[in-house]
Formats: C-alpha cells, sequence, structure tokens
DNA sequence: GATGATATGTAGCAGTCGCTACATAAGCGC
DNA sequence: GCGCTTATGTAGCGACTGCTACATATCATC
C-alpha cells in the first residue's frame, strides 16, 4: 500500500520531467512509459487511466512552478515597478517550459477539456494571489483588481513571446533592448472616488 | 488549371468553416474531408501535404478575422476608453472560434512549430496594426509602444477567460458586472521625456 | 512449502494518423 | 475512335493511440 504510493509519486516526478520537456502532444503512455524506465502497462497498472495520469503529473508540475515563483521574486512593489520585474522573470530560461505548458492548458481549457479546465484554473488562481501578495497597493481595495490587470497583462507578454514577437513586449514596456524598464512610464494612477 | 485553383478555394473555405468549429485537435484529413463532402485521398490531390492545407486554411481564417475585427469596431479611442472596448469585443460570442483557435495556435508556435509560429507571428502583426490604428494618442511616438501594452493586456484577458476566468477579466478592468466600465479608472500617464 | 497478494512481461485489440499505390472514370483535342 | 490530361474511388501501409487479456514472476504469510 505504502509502496504502491511511493512509486506512484516516483513516477509522477519523471513524468512532470518529460511533460515539461515535451509538452503535452508528447504526453502519450509509451513515451510518457519510457522516460520513467517502464512499460505503459505499468503506467496504467498505477493509475487507472491517462487522465488520472496527467492530472497527477500536470499537479505535480503545478507544484514545481509554485516553489520556482515563490523563491523567484521575493519583493514588494507597486504595480509600475512589479508589471516589469515579473514580465522579465516570465521571459527568464527556467521559466519557458512551464508557459509552453501553460499555453497548451489554456487552449485545451479554452474548449473547456477536462481536467486541463479545472487545472489551469488553479493555476491560475495561484498566479493571481501569488501576484496580489507582492504587489504594494495604497488602497487594500485595490489589490485584488490590481493585481488582476496586472496578472492579464503578464500573460498577454507570455502570448507575444510565443508567438515569437518580443519586440512587441519590450515596446509594451516601454524599453529599448539593453535599457533598464522605467517604472515611471508605466504607472497607473488609482481610480478617483 | 483556373477550375483548379477555384476548387481549392471552395475546400479552403469550406475547411476554415471547419476548424472554426473544431479547432486544430479536430483538424485531422479525413474529418475535414468529410466536412468537405469530399475524401482525404482529394484533399491531398489538391494540395501537397497537410501542412500546406493547413496554412491556406489558417490564412482563410485570419482573412475571415481581419474583415470581422475592421467591421466589429471602426471607432477611434485613447488608451483607458479602447481597452475595455475591445476587451468586451473579444468577449462577444463571434469571436470565441477565433480566440480558441488563437490559443492553440500560441502554444504551438512557442514550440516553434511551423507553419503555425509563422501564421500566428503574422496575425500578431495583424492585431497589432488593428490597435494602433484604432488609438488615439497625444504623442504619436507612442502609438506603437502604448497599442503593444493594449494589446498585451487584452490578450491577457484572452487567456484568463479560457481558463475559466472572467471575474480575473471583471476585476482587472475594475467593472463590477452589470457595471459599465470606468474608463477614468484605466488611464495611462504619457512617459514624461 | 503451499497460498495469495503484488508486480511485471508479452501480445494484441480496435481505432486514428498522414500518406500512397493502383485502378478507373470523365472529359476533350485530334 | 484514340490518347491524354484531369479527377475520383478503393484499399492499404506502417506508425501511433489508449487500453486490456493473459500469463508469469516475486515475495510475504501462514
Amino acid at each position: 500500500m505504502k509502496g504502491r504510493d511511493a512509486r506512484r509519486q516516483a513516477l509522477v516526478e519523471q513524468m512532470a520531467d518529460h511533460v515539461l520537456s515535451v509538452g503535452l502532444p508528447g504526453a502519450s503512455l509509451r513515451p510518457l512509459a519510457a522516460a520513467c524506465g517502464t512499460s505503459d502497462r505499468m503506467l496504467l497498472y498505477y493509475f487507472a487511466d491517462k487522465n488520472e495520469l496527467l492530472s497527477a503529473t500536470l499537479g505535480a508540475v503545478a507544484a514545481r512552478l509554485t516553489q520556482l515563483l515563490d523563491a523567484a521574486l521575493p519583493g514588494i512593489a507597486p504595480y509600475a515597478a512589479l508589471l516589469p520585474r515579473i514580465c522579465r522573470l516570465m521571459a527568464a530560461a527556467p521559466m519557458k517550459p512551464y508557459l509552453q505548458l501553460w499555453l497548451e492548458l489554456a487552449a485545451l481549457a479554452s474548449r473547456q477539456q477536462e481536467p486541463y479546465l479545472t487545472i489551469a484554473g488553479q493555476l491560475g488562481d495561484g498566479f493571481l494571489a501569488w501576484t496580489a501578495a507582492r504587489l504594494e497597493v495604497s488602497h487594500e481595495a485595490d489589490r485584488l483588481s490590481t493585481a488582476s490587470l496586472l496578472l492579464a497583462t503578464v500573460e498577454g507578454t507570455v502570448v507575444l513571446r510565443a508567438i515569437g514577437r518580443e519586440s512587441m513586449v519590450a515596446a509594451a514596456l516601454g524599453q529599448r533592448p539593453d535599457e533598464e524598464p522605467n517604472p515611471a512610464r508605466l504607472r497607473r494612477p488609482r481610480k478617483s472616488r
């Protein structure tokens, strides 16, 4: 019983490696099994079906991502400074496999396919909470909405980078290449009440 | 010769319908052929291979999208007013199939797969030009960078909606449901030089 | 040492994928 | 009518998909 759970966990971690390197298109049973040094037969011995197996694997990926993000940006900053920082963080090499996977999840979620819709939604919630926690706001009531706007813009830059338009990201952040971002340019005024 | 090109074009339009309704995952030869009332054999008679066939089809989809966008939002507005308008436009029902396809393209492009990378890039360029043309700026030099930022944010809301987080989109735009967007809330100051 | 649970290998099913070989039809100029 | 180009049907290939039936190994317990 316990050995079984341990084995499952080990398989999940190895499958997470594989999914991160080849994405969902390459996540079919036989290649996944090969990456674990086992057989498709055994994967379906430890998991009910491919859905359960993938859910567990994507859960592990999400956990790694959470860890990665928490370690990467401890600082707290206002909107204008946080946006370019997070965008640069998302452009960093270690994030690439996660963001590729993220876009694949978003595409599947957009067609209401389970378990991808649920998993992508949870990841999105995590992103928002992570962003909100790092956002410095002058009016606490604005935290969530400001974080949402920030998250949306960051997600957009991820898409633009995915389609090979880094130049648009740079323009959006108001940077020339080799130039530090100019936070003043990105200041976002609070709604007057 | 001419009949052949006409036939190709007719097939492309029917395939565009099909791809818009089921997306790239459903875009395999036999279903595509069935949607055209023909056979996979004939598709590969009129097109060299699946890549050429899909490129032509996605080109037709892009043309339709351009037409749809140009017809949808003739007005010109400053950043703060344009953002919520475009976001609402993207949330409209007729856009849904295009945006689902767009996310699938972005995911494939993110893995550098051709022809998707090229097509998605061109679509992105079109989006930017379309946005920039509708943007009212006080300083012409800022047009492209402001449009880029706007586009990024819009793309982000598309992703958030795809993963079932309309609430985040609403929060980002500073709207309560059933409330008109408040443009003042979204004003973005120009960089001081 | 027999028995039953846990684990693993082998083989295969029925389906889909992109693509192709081969044959046959249909039209059209000579 | 003949032959040539254009169009279409039939059938299948080899690879891959998720999944399963069946047999066998390993090992702890009684």
